[in-house]
RNA sequence: GCCGGAAUGGCGGAAUUGGUAGACGCAGCGGACUCAAAAUCCGCCGCCGUUAAAAGCGUGUGGGUUCGAGUCCCACUUCCGGCACCA
């Protein structure tokens, strides 16, 4: 060991120990509590990004704590290894995905390991392997046979240059990425997995989620979007025949305002009237051409084209006009909705534009109707009574439901209704680089699945994309088989499974990835559900629920018995670095943070950042790290260049897990200095003499108050003020006079097992080289010493009308009236001459003299 | 557009969950050491004001509740995440 903080050696010694101890390994062991600590599985892109670096600390940090606190932890890591990109790199270079994919995987392995986590790499898996991906393939069969996988139209963006179905991601302006063609709209036959037929229990089972951010069981309540209404039929009369135009709707207590209907370019009466005019039907070819994208549907101008048609309202029997509608989905509900202009946002717009009348039926306490103001009434439920509704009037929201519900139910034109906003999650890709779906299209059989003892299907692995569709799909060697049912010639299915369904249940597999005979065995059923889940809050709802999801269909396949997967999350926050341009000409060069340089005045503030050889750069505010951006931070130089232990050090310390972090150099500069003098402390304590600014009472009642904070703080997963505190304890040691070895030697005690799980390396070495006896990561968890927090004093604020106006030491015997002598004794100028009303106090903290 | 967040010194952030706003760190300023620089160590550091103090102001904006509000309530502004084929 060297007096100097060299963190490549120590490193690369504390890794090497822990490999050949075979540290991180756990198995089924009963004798102690497990915990289940797990962070979202990576992409492998290529390297790690500093979002990988941030997700797997704060993962180590809980599992190198829990380690300590005596629990037996898993934390395994694998490879979400499918997905687009490898296919884009595999054009861009013409190699095929499997081999960009399993290099990358190699490269970041390395990368992960030289960071020190406490990964269980046993159980390494990749969901490219079809010793992983056959378990995909295998629950798939079941799911179909139970209807709970089943087949239906789908919409997809296709691209008619590249004859190719694309990614939303591969639509950029409604036009196709690498042929600029528009993107139409096309309906294909895809497989769906029935998620809604667990809607109920998706959403009911969010209140038992304790261990979840309130957030993001809202947004997951928000999404699977329960609502209670009313199913009206309009009817109507075609070609002689008697029908219905059925719309759901929320607030059925407005039915007598209705003063129009849309219904979506898909619906059969705008496919009806389409074929009749032809002005209807450019409309419906215009909005059928349209994104598939919510939120750009969302944000398009409301247009719309009278059909033609009419239908009777069925109350007042009044003819009511049928409108076709860009905004209304086909997806959602009954493909239309009724137009209540009066008391809808949209409605009133839509109204004003094509001149609709606007009548009002529900009134606000005296409130009168103003042009601009009077739909923003629509979301007051029960705010209001029916007015202008005939027999309704004066009803209140609930009433006036229930009784027109019950009316229309009389005349078999309505009933009361719960619709969903959760939809059916289609799974099939028409891509190559993915887990293929087994089924077998047989002319005689219809579609079969791929029995047990013919999966895995197999995904070739040397395939090259070219951007014009699966390459599956022209590979007969692949698609060409026979009906497993009846052994004719049949065509096996080309499409791929979205990716999300790989990583909906990676986590269990996790428990016994060498198991070759089933999805998961009896050790899933011991480690499952995960206690701890780490990951991006852009994850909070789709991944989320696919695999609460995915393990209530595996409950009920039997194989586990939990429902829930995660018991706690953390989401944590994305990590931010500031970027600059220069401006040559109107065109912008991006240029990376490490090599601006800035001037700033007497006080720290940033007069002008230039680039190294003098070029004025313009600052572009703090954003993501990316490519475009030019401003990511490479965690492979900062660990070459500072050590693991600083990198991890300066991510948990610069902002909470959950918040945003943003980049600073001089943050990590500082992160390195602290390491530095901590080796320092560690080596030379014993013959300091300089500290002598505090009594080793003092010291030793600060590093306990201090730790008593941190084991709060650890409690709350706010690691940033665990790393505070240990900055804290090292203050504290250092002001402490020399001869005082027994509290130096207690508090770096203390100090390096506070600070191991954050920066284990440095830990490792300093307990080791000191002596304190085995491993700092198995040595237990420090708890504070009532004894040192004792005091014999307490510090009052004392406030004049809430204004802190003193302070004042009281003998901790001091009866309460004793203390308020002394207080207002203490602040005697503020209320000399004043009655004092009323004292409060807060018992060890405060006293407020009211005057 | 809809759903969910966030906003505190020059900067990242802290505040025992309604009780001293700015812990800890960065940047900056002053000093020690050095021929010098780097490294290290010591001190100062919200704004305004002052010789120094006092007083005053201060947690995105505007209102409210309270003895007391960064924290609770109402209305807004800006930024960020998600919106079902990026992962």
């Amino acid at each position: 060991m060297q007096e100097r903080y060299e963190p490549r050696s120590i490193e690369d010694e504390a890794q090497s120990f822990w490999e050949s101890q075979r540290s991180f390994r756990v198995t089924e062991d009963r004798a102690k509590a497990k915990f289940y600590c797990l962070s979202m599985f990576p992409y492998p892109s290529g390297k790690l990004h500093m979002g990988h670096v941030r997700n797997y600390t704060i993962g180590d940090v809980l599992t190198r704590h829990y380690r300590m606190r005596g629990m037996n932890v898993l934390q395994p890591m694998g490879w979400d290894a499918f997905g687009l990109p490898a296919e884009n790199a595999a054009m861009a270079n013409k190699v095929p995905p499997a081999r960009w994919t399993r290099d990358n995987i190699a490269y970041m392995k390395k990368q992960l390991k030289s960071l020190g986590f406490a990964i269980d790499w046993e159980r390494e898996l990749a969901t490219c392997d079809s010793s992983y991906y056959k378990w995909n393939q295998w629950l798939f069969t079941r799911l179909f046979k139970k209807g709970l996988a089943y087949k239906k139209t789908g919409v997809v963006n296709w691209d008619p240059v590249d004859q190719t179905v694309l990614a939303n991601e591969q639509v950029i302006d409604g036009r196709g990425w690498r042929t600029g063609a528009p993107v139409e709209k096309r309906e294909i036959p895809m497989y769906f997995f029935r998620i809604t037929k667990y809607a109920e229990e998706l959403l009911g089972a969010l209140d038992g989620l304790d261990g979840w951010p309130e957030q993001v069981k809202l947004m997951q309540k928000n999404w699977i979007g329960k609502s209670e209404g009313v199913r009206i039929g309009f009817p109507y009369e075609l070609n002689g025949e008697q029908k219905n135009l059925w719309v759901f709707t929320t607030r059925a207590d407005t039915l007598m305002g209705v003063t129009f209907m849309a219904v979506a370019a898909e619906h059969p009466i705008a496919q009806y009237a389409a074929g009749k005019n032809r002005k209807i039907r450019a409309f419906v070819e215009e909005c059928r051409k349209g994104t598939v994208v919510e939120a750009e549907l969302a944000q398009i101008e409301k247009k719309g084209e009278p059909t033609g048609l009419y239908v009777k309202h069925p109350v007042s029997g009044e003819q009511i006009p049928v409108w076709v509608g860009n905004y209304v989905l086909m997806g959602y509900g009954e493909g239309a909705v009724m137009g209540v202009p009066a008391h809808d946002e949209r409605d009133f717009s839509f109204a004003l534009k094509y001149g609709l009348p606007i009548p009002q039926v529900i009134q606000v306490g005296d409130g009168k109707f103003d042009d601009r103001k009077w739909y923003a009434w629509y979301d007051e439920k029960g705010a209001g009574q029916c007015v202008n509704s005939g027999k309704y009037d004066g009803l209140g929201f609930q009433q006036a439901v229930d009784a027109i519900a019950a009316d229309l139910k009389a005349k078999n034109l309505g009933e009361k209704q719960v619709q969903w906003r959760l939809r059916d999650w289609g799974i099939s890709r028409q891509r190559y680089w993915g887990c293929p779906i087994p089924i077998v299209h047989c002319p005689s059989c219809g579609d079969v699945p791929v029995p047990d003892d013919q999966l895995p299907v197999v995904l070739p692995e040397d395939l090259v994309p070219d951007g014009t569709g699966n390459p599956l799909a022209k590979l007969p060697a692949f698609y060409e088989t026979r009906c497993p049912s009846c052994g004719k010639p049949a065509k096996r299915e080309t499409d791929t499974m979205d990716t999300f369904v790989d990583s909906s249940w990676y986590f269990a597999r996790y428990a016994c990835p060498d198991q070759p005979g089933a999805m998961v065995d009896e050790r899933a059923r011991y480690w499952m559900a995960v206690d701890q889940y780490i990951g991006g809050i852009e994850h909070a709802i789709l991944h989320l629920l696919y695999s609460r999801f995915f393990m209530r269909a595996m409950r009920d396949e039997g194989l586990l018995d939990v429902a829930e997967p995660f018991t706690n999350l953390l989401t944590q926050g994305m990590v931010l670095a500031e970027s600059y341009y220069t401006d040559a000409n109107g065109r912008r060069e991006w240029v990376n943070p490490a090599d601006v340089a800035l001037t700033r005045d007497a006080k720290g503030k940033i007069l002008v950042a230039k680039t190294k050889s003098g070029m004025e750069v313009v600052y572009d505010g703090i954003g993501t790290m990316s490519k475009s951006r030019n401003n990511g931070v490479d965690p492979q130089k900062l660990i070459e260049q500072y050590g693991a232990d600083t990198a991890r050090f300066f991510i948990i310390f610069a902002s909470p897990p959950t918040s945003t972090l943003e980049w600073s150099d001089e943050g990590v500069e500082g992160s390195y200095r602290f390491l530095k003098r901590l080796w320092n402390y560690g080596f030379t304590f014993s013959k300091n003499t300089s500290g002598s600014k505090a009594s080793a009472k003092d010291v030793r009642r600060e590093i306990h108050a201090v730790l008593k904070q941190a084991n709060y703080d650890l409690g709350k997963h706010q690691f940033n003020t665990v790393a505070s505190a240990a900055m804290k304890m090292l203050n504290a040691l250092e002001k402490l006079p020399g001869a005082e070895n027994e509290t130096a030697k207690e508090g770096l005690s203390i100090l390096l097992r506070l600070l191991s799980p954050i920066t284990p390396h440095v830990c490792h070495a300093l307990w080791r080289e000191l002596g304190f006896g085995g491993d700092v990561m198995t040595a237990p968890w420090p708890e504070p010493d009532p004894a040192a927090l004792e005091q014999d004093e307490i510090d009052y604020v004392v406030q004049v009308n809430g204004k802190t106006r003193g302070n004042v030491k009281v003998a901790k015997s001091a009866d309460q009236k004793t203390a308020e002598t002394m207080a207002a004794e203490a602040v005697k100028k503020y209320i000399d001459g004043k009655a004092i009303r009323k004292t409060i106090i807060v018992p060890g903290r405060l006293i407020n003299i009211v005057v």
